[in-house]
This record gives C-alpha cells, sequence and structure tokens, in this order.
DNA sequence: GTCTATAGAAAGATAGAC
DNA sequence: GTCTATCTTTCTATAGAC
C-alpha cells in the first residue's frame, strides 16, 4: 500500500475515533462512568459495541482521554482570550459567557464528575489533582482585586469570593435545562 | 402470641425498615439509583443483601418510597415556619438555611435526581410532576413581592427571581463539600 | 474494519436452611 | 427474622466470521 493511502486510512480512523470521543463525552457528562454503558456510546455513534473495543481498550480508558482532553481544554480556553481590554466587570461577565456555552459545558461537567464521584478512576482524579481548580483559578484573581479596586466588586477575600462564584457556575451547569441569567448571577460579585 | 407482643414485633419490623430507608437515602442521594447497589445498601444498614428484599420488593420500590417520602418532607418543612415574623429579607434567609440543612440536603438532592436524571422509575418521575417545585415555589413569591416593595430586593419578575434563587441554591447542594455563603447567596435577590 | 456471538464478572432478586 | 447460596439478567470485554 502506499503512504499516501496509509496516511488517508489513519486519517479515516482517527476521525472515527474522534466520533466516538463526541459520542461518549455526550453520554458520559449527563449519566456519569457509572451510569453509561459501552453500548449506549456505541448506540451513539452509531456503530457495534464490538467496534468500540476496537479503538477504545476499555471504558475507563475512554474516560480517561476524555478527561484529560476536558482538562487541556479548560486550561487553553481561556489562554486565548483578549486579556487586556474591558474592565473588571466586563471580563468576567465575558469569562463565564465562556464556561456556561455548550461546548464547554459537556467538559466542565466532566471534571465536576470527576472532582465529587469516588466511582471514577484513579488515573482521572491525578490528572485532576495534578491541574487542581484552585490552580487554575487563580489566573482570574487579578481581575477580581482590580473590581474591587475600581468598586465595582464587593468586598472581602478575592480568592473566597472568586471560588464561590465558580462553584455557583458549575452549580448551574449540573443541572440540565437550566438557562442561567448572567446578570443576576454578576449580582454576587458586585456591589 | 398475644396482642401486645404482636404491636412490639411490628414495631421492631418498622424501626429495622426505617434504619434500611436512612442508610438507603444516604447512599442515593449521593451516588443515585444506578450507582447504588443494593449490597451497599444492606451494607450501610448492617444487615445481609437478602433480608433488604425482605423489607422491599426491589431497589426501584425503596426508591420511589424515598421519593415519595422527600417530596411529604418538602412540601411540610415550611409548613411549620413562623411565617408572620420578621422582614422578607429575614425570611428568604431562613428559608436558605433550612434548605441546606444536613437534614434536609438529603431529601432535596434526590428530588433533583429525579428531575435530571432519566434513570430513575417512572413512578418517581409521576410523583414529583404532581406536586412540581414550580407549584412548590409558588408559596414564597408572596415574600419577594413585599420585598420588592419594601425596596430590598432587586426589581424584576418574582417567579423569575426566585427560580433563579433556589436553582442556585439546589447547585450547590449538587456539590458535596460545598459550604455556601449565605450573605453572598442572598446578593442575588437583594439591591 | 466491522459485525455477531459469547465468555466472564457483577448486580438484582429469590430459595431454603436455621 | 436473618443469613448463605443460587438463579437470572445485564454489562464489560474478547473471539471469530466476513
Amino acid at each position: 500500500m502506499s503512504p499516501l493511502n496509509k496516511e488517508k486510512l489513519s486519517k479515516i480512523r482517527d476521525e472515527k475515533r474522534d466520533r466516538i470521543k463526541k459520542a461518549a463525552l455526550h453520554v458520559f457528562a449527563r449519566r456519569g462512568i457509572i451510569g453509561t454503558t459501552m453500548r449506549l456510546i456505541a448506540k451513539e455513534a452509531k456503530i457495534s459495541l464490538g467496534l468500540s473495543y476496537s479503538y477504545f481498550t476499555s471504558k475507563d480508558e475512554l474516560y480517561v482521554e476524555l478527561v484529560r482532553d476536558a482538562m487541556e481544554e479548560a486550561n487553553q480556553s481561556f489562554h486565548n482570550m483578549e486579556w487586556k481590554t474591558g474592565t473588571p466587570v466586563e471580563l468576567l461577565r465575558s469569562i463565564t459567557e465562556q464556561m456556561l456555552e455548550e461546548s464547554n459545558k459537556q467538559s466542565f461537567l466532566l471534571i465536576q464528575q470527576v472532582q465529587t464521584s469516588d466511582e471514577v478512576p484513579e488515573e482521572a482524579k491525578a490528572i485532576i489533582q495534578q491541574n487542581s481548580s484552585h490552580k487554575w483559578m487563580e489566573q482570574f484573581v487579578p481581575i477580581i482585586i482590580r473590581g474591587q479596586q475600581a468598586g465595582d466588586f464587593c468586598k472581602g477575600d478575592p480568592e473566597k469570593l472568586l471560588y464561590f462564584f465558580f462553584t455557583v457556575i458549575t452549580g448551574l451547569m449540573l443541572q440540565e435545562g437550566v438557562e442561567p441569567d448572567i446578570d443576576l448571577l454578576m449580582k454576587i460579585v458586585t456591589k
């Protein structure tokens, strides 16, 4: 077989792999690792049960790979933001909007699962603990401080305030069908 | 056997039934119906697996009974409140505190599960839909309206405001180990 | 590469001894 | 009433046909 065909086939394989991962993320995020069966993932990806095992050796492996992806995405998704523009209020609102976007939501939910459930693979726990959410949050603390100096945000420990704010957002994401009112959300941190 | 002994035995049986229910609620609330095995419930209640089936015919039946209890409790827990005393702000704070109490928390979590998961028994869904949370919430709308008239609560549709407020609380309850700051929470609805 | 059939493990539920 | 042993079902994972 020519190298070109080899490449093409490998590309097709990668695309199918991605399709399975997409289907799996969709189901895992809603039902958790216990509530999700490989049959359901296969059905969602429109392939047979057996085939899914030729792409991933186990349910756990698939889950861990998704957690790894989610963590990378979470780490990078705000790296691309326009950091310098806008007031602290505008910045925090923008961050909140991004977190609540449907595409990011599933990743956040997965991370949340790993943090709260004790049924997930050890490896998934390890990934999350390495780049802990606390560390990840820290990058936003300066925004809070600036907002407090500008008199827009309420007083108090900036880290605590930010942590509570994000906890509320995560809580809203956990509840399907809830369309959060960002204006009301912002009231938590503003004066 | 004398009637007295009959009564005594039936009382013992009821007490054991309650112990199983208590153990089951503890596990169900954290792991959901899928993540919970009857073996785990039996272990938590310190009885054998087989015995649990002499008190409840199935896992689903046990779950549904707990949902029924939780719904009743939720409906009645605020019936006993001191309604007339206090400002709207004080009232809402008191309600919030009660909802977040550990003893009520598990019931709320169970109800939340039924509302968001599609893996729970149909009967549980039916119970929740009968006394829907929207209906249950309505009793607190007057508090919001009075608070708005007093100038303490922010403007906007009272029902929407209340619904969002409760959604946030539920979201916080869903996250284990989170100790919500009620002052920050109250900022959502106050001016 | 993809499917169907099936082995093996785990969970729900029951039977029978004590 | 309570436990242990067992049946049945469902799920993970593999084997083998095409």
